[in-house]
DNA sequence: TCAAAAACCTATTGACTTGATAGGCAATTG
DNA sequence: CAATTGCCTATCAAGTCAATAGGTTTTTGA
């Protein structure tokens, strides 16, 4: 299940997206635009600048804004950054440590396919499909 | 992500699929040849035999079985019996409230695509396909 | 016939995750 | 230079996950 982490970068970018004419956004029109709570937006936002996808301004009339255009952002990038890999489950994580089943697992076929499946599907969409 | 519940429900439907002849399968053996804590599987076998999907048999010579042939269960029906309705995101689910912004959402679409895309997936694969 | 073997039932628990809230510091500008 | 805004750390309550534990009932097969 995708949390709100996701769900909230993925409208802070949808935001930014529809009315950022230049100039930085604050993240108080965001929270108010959106309803979301300014503190936990915060959090959220702080992942973004950290991943290179929007920039902040600091101090008055600063805000925040995206790096590109729209339609050069895929969900799937906003989406994983938030979420973390979003693994299907527990046996394909990174820090997962090799299954001694994994040979013979009947199941783990199916998990890669669905995993890749699932990535294939956020990846393919563009932020700017979305507006 | 899918949690081990669903995981393994997947694996016991699965062994029962490959080692049943027949007769009914102690859960013991399952756990043996699944390497998992008899005690926990019993707790993911209770809500298979309330789905209607094995059947129990008490007593000594006892175990379960499956109530159809491998290829009439769809991987689909067997994940969502234990995991729940695994909705993509918590405005979808069953219970949920309302959401006042649901006219106005941008990303609502996306959710509802994605939530029928992941359910093809697993209707799509029979058990049979694992085997 | 009766004891072993099996399903079935209820409760509990520790670790982790989620969805926030709170308070304050740093930077910038009108 | 004061208002505005981003940025940082910490904390917290509630819920979920992955089991474990101990007992009761049912049925067979020796």
């Amino acid at each position: 299940m995708i949390s709100t982490k996701g769900r909230y970068a993925l409208r802070i970018m949808l935001d930014l997206a529809e009315h950022s004419a230049e100039k930085a956004i604050p993240l108080k029109d965001i929270a108010q635009r959106q309803e979301i709570s300014k503190k936990y937006l915060e959090i959220i936002v702080k992942d973004l600048v950290k991943g290179g996808l929007v920039k902040g301004v600091s101090g008055k009339g600063g805000g925040y804004a995206l790096c590109r255009k729209p339609e050069d952002y895929t969900v799937g990038e906003i989406l994983f950054l938030s979420e973390g890999p979003m693994n299907a489950v527990a046996c394909l994580a990174e820090n997962a440590e090799k299954c001694p089943r994994a040979e013979k697992c009947r199941t783990l076929p199916l998990w890669k396919e669905y995993d890749k499946y699932v990535k294939d599907f956020f990846y393919s969409k563009k932020l700017s499909d979305l507006m």
